[in-house]
DNA sequence: CCCTGTGGTTCCATTATTTGAAACTTAGTT
DNA sequence: AACTAAGTTTCAAATAATGGAACCACAGGG
């Protein structure tokens, strides 16, 4: 049942095991692992127990309970401060939230899937790692399609075929085909809808984040629901939202980055 | 210079390998990682690969960069989420942030250094992983020294001889037995402040949040400048935060994980 | 109190993978 | 074209991963 795809080595059969820990979506015990893993159960001991010397896992000797380890979250944090696509992307999505006034997201493409890496909500504050960093399907959100329009063939075939095809709603895509249909359209168009086709009521306009020669970087979207408005609403801010992703774009491509500080302790302002 | 410790493996090797790439704190060349690797070239080329592969890194062909990956990000997510402190303290920091009008900080302790894990800002709201996620010294911070004065001998021992006792400011701890010294003040006390000692004008309160047993998980504080306040008013209050510490070490230890929802397809809700 | 089963941990000879010096291929200079 | 620096590939030797089986620890149950 489960798509075994060994990688490379030995590092990616302890990914490989970490991603099983993370499908669980909660803590686990070794048996649960193991009933879940093609390896035998001294490989898979010996993985979890690097993984947990490595701080990827933390384990619970109380309870049995192996979970993910908090060092992931010092990682990622370094992971998004040098990506050159959210931090240069964060004034202005703010600018962009103020101006519209509803919900923006900021996304990229990893693995078939929609991530969303910043997100700015009108009314309330942001929340933090409960929103940054969830996933969702590409296939119906504006922001998945939004990037799968403008990939090269190959990239776009290997998404295409990556994609579920779940039908969470009478408006969701169905198949390979009808995606491609759409995708055709959204590159002539230059933006994609999200016409209730994740969940239903909301509705959404994303546009691609693209270099100068063509390349993916991200998409951005703004969201809003059919009780508040329509689509046609919508696709009149497209001339608020275009220069706001054109200036990401050449921002982005262009960035350096600032410091050359390369002392080995990580020293960060603020905080106490 | 670099400590090498090869820890487990052929995993842990490839680790230590992200870890020379986030060390750097910015994208880097193949050479720049290879004059501070201990790895020869081919071996170092593969590890590098490697992790490109698995989206721990991922690669710039244009500019021969590599940078960390956005699936670190996507980790993050699921770790932050089944960590059992802080989703159980959001509401927690909400509520206090509200009452005391004032930084609030969640911290934990990770190999010598504070992990900052949440955030509430009074004014400002929230960035994502901007913040949280961000590390700084333990030695010289009010969660800091609020956790390490309560870990059991050994573990203390080891915390202090991690620390760099680098001396940010005049009031700076400046060595091993003056740390000492104030952590016996604290256990004493049972809360923590930071006097400017690792930014001039900034001071704050903390309390560690500990298990019926006394096992460390964490550290709340409320962060203040020199200009607004005194360490007097601060300390003044503690019955606010100790209530709260309390309640989030309660909820944390009992806590178990909700849904035994198991499948693999990480289907999550919101966004488009 | 001993037996038995389940879940977790350790051993160790076999096997497959990693290793790294050296050769090679670009791409950039003079 | 010749030279140099940076990145990539090769391949026999060295090393580390593998996994069946034995072992341990504890919880019921007889």
């Amino acid at each position: 049942m489960g798509a075994e795809q060994p990688g490379d080595g030995t590092v990616g059969k302890a990914l490989d095991v970490l991603d099983k820990v993370v499908a669980f979506g909660r803590p686990v015990r070794f048996s649960e692992v193991l009933e879940n893993s093609a390896y035998p159960k001294a490989t898979l001991y010996r993985f979890l127990q690097t993984l947990t010397n490595q701080g990827l896992l933390s384990y619970d000797s109380d309870r049995q309970l192996y979970r993910l380890g908090i060092r992931l979250v010092r990682l990622a944090h370094a992971a998004w401060a040098q990506s050159s696509l959210a931090p240069v992307a964060r004034p202005h999505l703010d600018a962009l939230s103020e101006i519209v006034g509803e919900t923006v997201h900021l996304a990229q493409l990893d693995h078939g899937q929609v991530l969303y890496v910043d997100k700015r909500n009108a009314a309330r504050p942001i929340e933090m790692f409960s929103e940054a960093g969830k996933v969702g399907p590409a296939y119906c959100t504006g922001v998945g399609k939004a990037m799968m329009a403008f990939l090269d063939e190959a990239e776009m075939q290997s998404q295409i075929s990556q994609q579920s095809f779940h039908r969470f709603t009478p408006h969701t895509l169905g198949d390979a085909a009808a995606l491609r249909a759409e995708l055709d359209a959204i590159a002539a168009r230059g933006y994609a809808f999200d016409c209730e086709e994740h969940e239903p009521g909301i509705i959404c306009v994303a546009m691609p984040i693209l270099t100068r020669n063509g390349r993916v970087l991200g998409a951005v979207s703004v969201t809003s629901s059919t009780a508040r408005t329509n689509l046609a609403a919508l696709e009149a801010l497209v001339p608020v939202i275009e220069p706001v992703v054109r200036r990401i774009a050449a921002e982005a491509e262009d960035w350096r980055f600032p410091d050359q500080g390369r002392d080995k302790t990580l020293t960060l302002t603020a905080g106490t």
